[in-house]
Parts: structure tokens; C-alpha cells; sequence
DNA sequence: CAAACACTTGAACACTTGTCCAAGTGTTTG
DNA sequence: CAAACACTTGGACAAGTGTTCAAGTGTTTG
């Protein structure tokens, strides 16, 4: 007989389809792809090196919601605000995503 | 200098980010938790093994969000309709989530 | 062949997101 | 201290999502 090998409580479920969603976007996933690269970044250069049209008060909105999720922190020097990310943990995201199959 | 290691292309951060947003629900994650224990499974099981409080009907429609979206497949055997995962590289999401640390 | 079973479907609704735009805040530079 | 810079914030609106309910479909059993 087959047994579970997972067991996830209701309350880890809830937060880790709550991290799931907060990513769940293509220009969330390219910042953190772009994080992951290079680190701190100001909000700026993220902007300016995302492949799709983004203009900076939408960046802004991406930065900030993924903030309050805690999957990035932040840090003011001078006029700039630099992004990093808070866990690397979460990049192994990529991997599996990486290797999977979209049909 | 730094490089970047990953190199998503603009159409598979779509799909990825269509992907995490299919599974990204408390229920859709169980589901999928379920079904690695054990597979395939009929919609009435799946439903009375969930924690939560979810009916027939709204199963169904989780069932079949997921299959849209390729990550289950079905197949009709007399009255049941039982389910499986499409693609198991995706059941590595629950290692990155496991390990992650819910702040 | 009618009833029971195991779902599926579609309408309806509140709620949440994504996006845009305009205005605002805080910091630094000349 | 005014202008420039680097964001942040809030309102507005369309589009998408989660949930419920009622009705419908296909299969099997008596």
C-alpha cells in the first residue's frame, strides 16, 4: 500500500498557493530570473532589462506586491531603491520549471 | 561580471507563469498532493479526501481547470472519471516548497 | 426503460488582478 | 531653494477568478 509522502498542513497550502500566485506572472518571473543574475538592483535597471514594455510606476506595483509577500526586500541608498531577493530557495522554482515539459 | 543563467524565453515565462497560476490555489496544491500518494483517482475521491470543505461540483471545475491547462489528464472508465498527472517534473515544486521558508 | 449514480456545464455574482494615468513624496544636484 | 531625478501612491476601469446553485449529460443497474 501506497502512502502520502507529503503532508502539507491547510495553513502551509494556503501560503505556498499565496507565493505561487504572487509570482505567477511573466514579468515577476523575469525579475526574479534577473535577480538571480545580478543583485541588488535598482528599479531602474530592472525596468530597463526586461524584455517586455514596462513602464516604471508598473514596476513599481510588480516590486512592491512581491515586497509585501516577502519574496523580495529592499534598501534605500540615496534617490534609488534596490531589490534583492529575500529567499534563494525560491529559484529552484526555475529548475523545475526548466525542465518541464509544456505540451 | 556576472552572467545570467537562466535565459527564459518571452513565450515560456508565459507558460511558466500560466502554469503556476493554474496550480496556484490551496485546493488545486492538495489535489496534486493527493495524486502522487496515489493515482489514478475518481473525482469523489479526490473530493472526500480533500481537507477542506469542497463539493462535487466545484471539484469538477478545479478538475477541470487543470486539465485545460495540461497539468492532468482523464480518462472515462464507466460512471468514474479518473485522473492522473500529466507530467510528474511538476510534483519537484512541492520540494521547493517544503524547503522554503514561509516568513 | 426508469431510476440511480457520477460527474459536467453554464449562469450569476462578489471579489481580486492587471493596467493605465495623474499626482505625490523624498533625495540630491546646481 | 528650485529643478531634476527616482520612484511611490491612489483612483479608475476592464478583465479574470472563485464559488454557488441549478440543470444537464452519459453510464449502469434493477
Amino acid at each position: 500500500m501506497k502512502t502520502t509522502k507529503r503532508n502539507f498542513s491547510a495553513e502551509k497550502l494556503q501560503q505556498a498557493a499565496k507565493l505561487l500566485k504572487t509570482i505567477s506572472h511573466p514579468v515577476k518571473l523575469e525579475i526574479l530570473e534577473i535577480l538571480e543574475s545580478e543583485e541588488p538592483l535598482d528599479v531602474s535597471t530592472i525596468c530597463s532589462r526586461v524584455g517586455v514594455e514596462c513602464d516604471i510606476s508598473m514596476m513599481s506595483h510588480h516590486l512592491t506586491k512581491m515586497k509585501d509577500n516577502g519574496i523580495l526586500v529592499s534598501e534605500k541608498r540615496g534617490k534609488q531603491v534596490f531589490h534583492r531577493i529575500a529567499d534563494k530557495q525560491l529559484l529552484r522554482i526555475f529548475d523545475c520549471l526548466e525542465e518541464y515539459d509544456f505540451s
